[in-house]
DNA sequence: TACTGTTTAAGGAGTT
DNA sequence: AACTCCTTAAACAGTA
């Protein structure tokens, strides 16, 4: 079964088969009594051994972490196999979880602007900021701009199933968003709130024959149709967030190093904030003006010191009642919820996610729909509508490597407010290139300081995005 | 016992 | 202002 899971658990085309693998899996947890009570931390340690394969990764590389994360993982896949044997690896996002083992976390392109800079340092509240700017990954501080219902969709359409369980996507959302694993679980009630409350999600029970806890979950086909017909109105990103779970020791840190703002010093959890990344701390806060109220002797008043008045998005008060663990513990993220047949299930979660293929079965009527109720073919029009910024259309230049955002954006054209999240939030997931292309796609990268900023942000010059285009290209 | 699932409630923010 | 969306909290029941 091992085997399975690394090489192809989850093959293309393979949708059919998926209930059956699933079940057998389950079935072979139940033989080999694996309980559900290995936890999560442990559960990832091992399983995510193979994140350094996901998409997530070479996008995060390819936008601002380039320089900062190891890379030979994925372009070594063969070392997936190793991996899972057992032994760690750096690669994998508990290894690069900055929360769990220190490391560094440092500024972006130093030649961005301080506002793209800021964004990639830990704990930082910055309204208006760029998801693809902020590595969800590893960042464990800020909170991923996506709903719940987002984050679902994203779950159920990486796993490229027509089901999937509840517990496994709390694993894709703590492998793939660094946030939730360490903040306070409750997230995982909203998460099930969600799917109960949602009408987009259907519950598909449990077969008699098939052991398990709990049952699949699946979006309704009706919803994945409201998706793409644009029924859904848009609605701002919340702000950033960050983990109240970490952001004490990130203050403690933070104040440590002012303490002596020449030496770069690894804080208590490791994370180095150094005199330039303090000083384009203070840049972002002078330059964000009085909303942000920076002051260097109240910083904790501002970004440091939100917490634990909670704030939920745009920054308003939250009951807080006894979550401080005055009656009730709440579980850690860190609680068992994985079986063995859910972490098979949930190998291909991992960035195994191609847009194309989705959409194109989506379109064909495949991936979550029912037979005979395909959904509409809309995407046809010449415009596009990037988070709200109408955009010309741009033709690809022929031959050339492909605009994956650009062509998903065109498809993308007219859809609701949660998918075009939901696309904008995937989009980085994509899985990775085939090797025979990961060279030339690299080189193209390489020699391109383009990221998903930048073509998200063709909002910018409207009056001749296609010359926008050709710069990065 | 822990997890799963449902339901209710409340509050804030964006949209109409 | 009303509506809608989203989040969070909590209580409760069912289940493995």
């Amino acid at each position: 079964m091992l085997s399975l899971s690394c090489a192809d658990p989850w093959p293309e085309g393979s949708v059919g088969l998926e209930e059956e693998v699933v079940t057998a899996a389950a079935q072979a947890e139940e033989r080999d009594g694996v309980s559900n009570n290995s936890s999560i931390s442990s559960c990832c340690s091992s399983v995510n051994l193979d994140d350094s394969l996901t998409s997530l990764q070479w996008l995060q590389e390819f936008s601002i972490l380039g320089a900062n994360v190891p890379q030979q993982a994925h372009h070594q896949p063969h070392l997936l196999g190793h991996q899972q044997l057992g032994s760690d690896s750096p690669a994998s996002p508990l290894a690069g979880d900055p929360a769990s083992i220190g490391m560094p976390l440092t500024p972006g392109k130093p030649t961005a602007a301080a506002y793209s800079r800021i964004q990639s340092l830990p704990g930082i509240v910055a309204h208006g900021h760029c998801p693809d700017e902020v590595d969800y990954k590893t960042n464990a501080h800020i909170k991923p701009p996506y709903s719940y219902a987002t984050l679902i969709c994203m779950a159920m359409q990486a796993s490229k199933k027509s089901k999937i369980t509840l517990s496994c996507i709390y694993k894709w959302i703590t492998d793939n968003f660094c946030y939730y694993r360490h903040a306070d679980p409750t997230w995982q009630n909203s998460i099930r709130h969600n799917l109960s409350l949602n009408k987009c999600f259907i519950k598909v029970p449990r077969q008699k024959d098939e052991p398990g806890k709990g049952g699949f979950w699946k979006i309704d086909p009706q919803y994945a149709e409201r998706l793409l017909s644009g029924a859904y109105k848009k609605r701002r990103m919340p702000p950033v967030q960050i983990n109240p779970a970490l952001q004490n020791r990130l203050m403690v840190n933070l104040q440590s190093q002012s303490r002596s703002p020449c030496s770069p010093t690894v804080g208590p959890i490791g994370l180095n904030v150094n005199p330039e990344s303090q000083r384009l701390l203070r840049e972002f806060e002078e330059a964000t003006g009085a909303d942000q109220n920076w002051d260097p002797h109240l910083a904790e008043g501002t970004m440091l010191g939100s917490w634990p008045v909670v704030r939920g998005r745009n920054g308003h008060k939250r009951k807080l009642g006894s979550r401080n663990g005055a009656t009730k513990a709440p579980r850690r993220s860190s609680s068992p919820l994985l079986s063995m047949d859910e972490q098979k299930e949930i190998g291909p979660l991992k960035g195994d996610f191609d847009w194309d293929a989705l959409l194109d079965s989506a379109l064909s009527g495949e991936l979550s729909l029912e037979e005979g109720e395909p959904l509409s073919p809309i995407m046809k029009d010449e415009d596009l509508t990037v988070r709200g910024t109408h955009i010309s259309p741009i033709e690809a230049p022929a031959g050339t490597a492909d605009i994956h955002v650009l062509v998903e954006t065109q498809r993308s054209n007219d859809v609701s407010d949660l998918d075009e999240e939901t696309f904008l939030a995937t989009a980085f997931l994509e899985s990775p290139w085939p090797e025979e292309e990961e060279q030339a796609r690299s080189d193209f990268l390489c020699s391109s300081t383009v990221n998903l900023d930048q073509l998200f942000d063709l909002g910018d010059s409207l009056g001749d995005p296609s010359s926008r285009i050709d710069s990065l290209l």
